[in-house]
DNA sequence: CAGAGCGTGTAGTACACACTACACACCATG
DNA sequence: CATGGTGTGTAGTGTGTACTACACGCTCTG
């Protein structure tokens, strides 16, 4: 299993190869840290694993700097998103319950109710 | 909005109630907190909201003794049981979708797709 | 070879979390 | 009137969370 801070240093160096043979756009831990909103020494350690994730404010700030899905980077910092957990808390049984019920089932499986609940006739 | 000490004493001078009617089983704040693995003071002071929730472990032993479903003490503790956490964890995108398509939904249609995914013609 | 820019090391902080241990005051009962 | 059982008050503890501030050493460039 990749470590949150393996992943993000190598995103981040991905971003920097790719920056350094387009243009613009710099993906050094500094100008990361800087758009983000956190101390370089932080992220420096965060990437080697020395440190713990952030908060989910700051991997959400990670995210966006580096272009990169925040659900997933939050899973990968061992976090679920609030807007999530709250919508749980509000019905706790009924989601508990669909979610205890989808959590063993195959990807298509799951894909397939999805689409057939974004596309309404519920 | 009922606070979860408010919730929780509340359930347990019910059941104090009912098994003064009946017989046995004692719902008294010292005989829950030591069937829950808890001190005496600690859960006074959780009752009337002056501590926090306690962990989700003590959550679960609280529920336990005094028959109450986990989910909803857990959701009132402002907590999501870890299982369901662990489950959006392994697939962040498919389960972040399907939640923030159903969290605005009445109950009546989550419900729906409930009895669909158990029936199973998946 | 000075200076900019890079990643990193060390130190420390403020606060919340999750509790325990023990003593106390009250009430009813034998 | 002492004893048992009830809820509560006070105090303190260890551990994690979530960071900041600042200094250091390396390398590349002008």
């Amino acid at each position: 299993m990749t470590s949150f801070g393996q992943y993000l240093r190598q995103l981040r160096e991905t971003r920097h190869a790719a920056a350094q043979a387009a243009d613009v756009g710099r993906y050094t831990l500094r100008s990361v840290a800087a758009n983000a909103g956190l101390e370089p020494s932080y992220l420096s350690k965060i990437e080697r694993d020395i440190q713990p994730p952030p908060s989910e404010a700051k991997v959400r700030a990670l995210a966006e700097a580096l272009g990169e899905d925040a659900d997933v980077l939050l899973a990968l910092a061992g976090k679920v998103s609030g807007d999530l957990l709250e919508a749980i808390r509000k019905r706790p049984q009924l989601f508990a319950h669909i979610i205890r019920e989808l959590k063993d089932m195959p990807d298509h499986a799951v894909l397939r109710i999805v689409r057939e609940v974004r596309d309404g006739q519920w």
